[in-house]
DNA sequence: ACCAACTGCTTGCATGTACCAACCATACCG
DNA sequence: CGGTATGGTTGGTACATGCAAGCAGTTGGT
């Protein structure tokens, strides 16, 4: 048997935990260490408003659905970027308890920048890359995170809950 | 390649941003929701005994420079670990103001633990992975981790310095 | 030998991110 | 209706991190 392949992929999983450790941890301030931006959007605030962008108008539970955060970390941040008069918090008609968040105006003007510059951040780190290994990574990156997804989202199946 | 190159590491570029943004927010849970080792260590911590492990007795300083990390930031880490008892802090014969950091037999075992739980984690995220993706993950991550070590690091050589 | 500048590390303080628990208001169901 | 479930906010807490200030030891110039 050619255990190459088993026993690389063993080397590839251990390898990837390490790496993975190592960017989680570095890739943080790559935000905070940005130009004119990072005073205008805190980190996490930028994944909100990406989302908010990318998905239209959208409720705070499925914000916290999505970044699998606590509902109570989701709303200071929102509190925060309304605050900051980046979003607004419509009512939502049909159900009077939640709201649907928005994006402003200035929060598109603001997104717009915030994402150029880290796109710009990441062009730069990639520029010597070849367009199949970006393509790759890009593929890849994306596949892991549904993986995570699936991963921290409450699977129905082996979930069992202790009686109240 | 057909002019799809070009335009597709376009694309790659902002869907790595956008992978990398989620990533970075998810993948700090993977840690939290782990199993009994999560109470042992913290995720910070987690990365300096790793490292510490790999690479043998260090100083603080060398382990704020691996992870581009503020001095701070690794001494209350550091102190809480040895707190802990799972590093001890010898004197450096070469420099009496530093020291070396050494993991003690209980740190080994907590992070062989913890390192096995981790490693548990990521191979079942990775388990319907081929062998051929699994590497090509490996070898993409290390390159952008190297990648943005270089960001990071105070290089002057290959970077114009933004000097007043 | 001495003083000044530097370096390695620690401490004090501020901020950001996150969780859980407790709570309020509305919705839904019998 | 009344009881429970759901969406969201607030209080309290813990951890991670950076900057500024400080202390101790090192180094270099004279």
């Amino acid at each position: 048997m050619q255990a190459v392949g088993a026993q690389g992929a063993l080397v590839s999983v251990e390898s990837i935990e390490e790496e993975l450790t190592l960017l989680v941890r570095r890739a943080q301030k790559v935000h905070l260490r940005g130009g004119p931006t990072e005073h205008v959007v805190e980190r996490a605030a930028y994944g909100i408003l990406a989302w908010l962008h990318d998905t239209g108008p959208l409720r705070p539970g499925a914000l916290a659905a999505h970044f699998h955060l606590d509902a109570s970390t989701i709303s200071r941040q929102v509190a925060s970027l309304e605050q900051a008069g980046l979003i607004t918090r419509e009512p939502d008609a049909e159900d009077r308890r939640a709201c649907r968040l928005r994006l402003t105006e200035h929060g598109r003007t603001v997104l717009t920048a915030t994402r150029a510059e880290r796109r710009g951040v990441v062009r730069e780190l990639l520029q010597s890359w070849s367009p199949e290994d970006l393509a790759n990574f890009a593929f890849l990156l994306a596949a892991f995170n549904a993986g995570l997804d699936d991963h921290l989202s409450p699977n129905p199946n082996s979930r069992e809950e202790s009686q109240p």
